[in-house]
RNA sequence: CGGGGCAUGGCGCAGUCUGGUAGCGCAUCUGCUUUGGGAGCAGAGGGUCGCAGGUUCGAAUCCUGCUGCCCCGACCA
């Protein structure tokens, strides 16, 4: 491809409303325009990107043995009746109306309409497993789009669906998946990690989560120095203190704290550390009063686990101030679990506390030298924490680290969730009707885009990883007008390049070396060759990788040789 | 959906408080010079100041109502 003839318009300046610097940069490199909010056409270049990606996921698919189908982006309403998210899904959901007022939606997923294809396709156990895929624009009405295509309302995705006879086939076909994830983000280039993951509401059992690990990603990641456990912080266990709870020694006292309706005044007021403070939140329950969930002063509670625990309502809600008032008589800052009428459910490590420090349920009062057992009955002792590093991982073996990471794909095993609301069934050996296992595979390729760019970046512009980027090699002329010499051994290297069978962009353009150079670097083109006079003096071309800090002299007569080496 | 903010050439902004002929930088076009790290000079084109009302002799500026967008907020590929 020809510069010249390959609009792509480059800003030094970066764009106000860009948070992120994939976004910055996708939008100075000319990758993406924005229509509307979470809407972007993706410009020549951008597309290259992309279906490099498209394409390393349509590879490994086929070579695990899915089925490429395409399925429609605009869904009739009955299937989603059928399986009860018409009611379920809420406002992601983008409802329509065609001319004869019939209900449909933009499909955000596509299990109902591949369940109605299994039931009427697949008839006999001897078809199964089957695997079918699709690679095709999604819509989520996303309560806040942002991060540019990171979460943009339209985005492309690769999603999978497996059908099998047993549960066992389901376990079998979803490890198949697992590896072809494996394989497609090692040969996309990235460092990644699959983590456990909580299933959500796509509902099911088993699930993983396949993230791109950089600084920036929105997920807390969680994997232990010892084993291989790794989970994402909603699901990371928080284990049980090894050591026993000491034996109480102060007495219950309490103490003025005028103002200290928070664990930073309160910590500072007492001159204590949070670790010794035990902090309660009350959250509405499943009958209409309130449950108390007490965690450690310096632990977060997790909502995810905290929601799964009877008597609590799901999704969690935090109880309202008039709510607090009634079940504790004082306002959020002051509530503690001492006399506290409801349920109390308090984690591991606040029921390992003793002399702790908890809210006098009074306004401006805490209690110090509070025990479980003598001043308040024992709780009900659960996991609703986040972890933080240096917790024991919940194997036994090591200790926890928490990264950031960016999900690009997640793995769920769905059962019979579907088949069964949509009776999809084959015959088995018997010749009886049997349920189908269900499993379903998702890659966000767009956002596979933006989170190469967030994970290989500096602060002239993209790094691409060889297999991304829209161009593997730049051949760049300089002051090529001046010098029929240029002109023609950047031609000539040009063809050769593109004879090869590379993807190879000539910077023809009437440019200052300077410019080009800053160009080829916000765009993010992983080798350049530079032809220049002063090199072709001496019979010379220059090299250099995106990532490396000089260029290097090689002979024009190995031209050929030398690059096939550098681009493999 | 709550809370905060912003809408002025393609992009980034000033001008608004205190009404009086719409400006700057980048980008674009022309010419000359320049050419190994985002050039210089000279010139040019491009904006019904988000939309609709209102106040006024006069509104980007004041008032009212819409709309769009951005940021913060516990489930997303």
């Amino acid at each position: 491809m020809r510069w010249s003839q390959y609009p792509v318009n480059t800003a030094k300046e970066t764009p106000a409303d860009a948070e992120v610097v994939s976004h910055q940069l996708m939008l100075r490199a000319g990758l993406i325009r924005k229509l509307a909010a979470g809407l972007y056409t993706w410009m020549p270049l951008g597309v290259r990107a992309m279906r490099k990606v498209e394409n390393i996921v349509r590879e490994e698919m086929n070579r695990a043995g899915a089925l490429e189908l395409l399925m429609p982006g605009v869904i009739p309403a009955e299937l989603w009746v059928e399986s009860g998210r018409w009611e379920q899904f809420g406002p992601e959901l983008l409802r329509l109306k065609d001319r004869h007022e019939r209900d449909f939606c933009l499909g955000p997923t596509h299990e109902e309409v591949i369940t109605d294809i299994a039931r009427n396709e697949l008839k006999s156990y001897r078809q199964l497993p089957a695997n079918f895929y699709q690679i095709q624009m999604k819509f989520r009405d996303e309560r806040r789009p942002r991060f540019g295509v990171m979460r943009a309302r339209e985005f492309l995705m690769k999603d999978a669906y497996s059908f099998h006879i047993s549960e066992q086939s389901l376990q079998e076909g979803y490890d198949a998946m697992h590896r072809a994830y494996t394989a497609i983000f090692t040969r996309l280039g990235l460092k990644f990690r699959s983590v456990k993951a909580d299933t959500g509401a796509i509902g099911g059992s088993g699930s993983e989560e396949f993230h791109v690990l950089a600084e920036s990603g929105e997920d807390a990641i969680v994997f232990s120095d010892g084993d291989s456990y790794a989970a994402n912080i909603e699901l990371a266990v928080a284990a049980p203190p090894a050591t026993p709870r000491t034996a109480a020694t102060a007495a219950l006292t309490e103490v003025d704290t005028p103002d200290a309706g928070t664990i930073e005044a309160l910590t500072g007021f007492l001159k204590l550390t949070a670790d010794k403070v035990a902090k309660t939140l009350l959250v509405e329950g499943t009958d209409g009063g309130v449950v108390a969930l007490v965690v450690r002063g310096d632990h977060v509670l997790n909502a995810v686990k905290a929601q799964k625990l009877p008597g609590v309502a799901n999704p969690l809600r935090m109880a309202s101030g008039a709510a607090i008032a009634a079940g504790t008589g004082t306002e959020a800052g002051y509530i503690g679990p001492v006399g506290f009428k409801g349920k109390v459910y308090a984690d591991h490590s606040a029921v390992a506390l003793s002399d702790f420090v908890c809210g006098a349920n009074k306004k401006n009062a805490h209690l110090t030298g509070v025990n479980w057992g003598r001043d308040l009955p024992e709780p009900i002792a659960v996991d609703i924490r986040n972890v933080v590093p240096g917790d024991p991982s919940p194997t036994g073996s090591g200790k926890l680290s928490i990264a950031r990471g960016i999900e690009v794909g997640h793995i769920f095993q769905l059962g019979k969730k579907y088949s069964e609301a949509m009776k999809a069934t084959v015959l088995d050996e018997t010749g009886k009707a049997a349920t189908l296992f269900m499993g379903c595979y998702g890659i966000g390729v767009t956002r596979v885009v933006a989170a190469a760019i967030e994970q290989n970046h500096d602060s002239r512009g993209i790094i691409w990883p060889d297999a991304i980027a829209p161009f593997q090699v730049v051949v760049v002329p300089l002051n090529a007008s001046k010098s029929q010499r240029v002109r023609d051994t950047a031609e000539n290297l040009y063809a050769e390049l593109l004879a090869a069978g590379y993807d190879v962009l000539l910077d023809d353009r009437d440019e200052r070396p300077g410019v080009k150079f800053a160009d080829s670097e916000l765009i993010g083109i992983p080798h350049r060759v530079v032809v220049g006079e002063r090199g072709l003096e001496a019979g010379k071309l220059e090299y250099r990788h995106r990532r490396a800090a000089a260029a290097e002299e090689f002979p024009l007569a190995d031209a050929i040789a030398t690059l096939r080496a550098k681009l493999g």
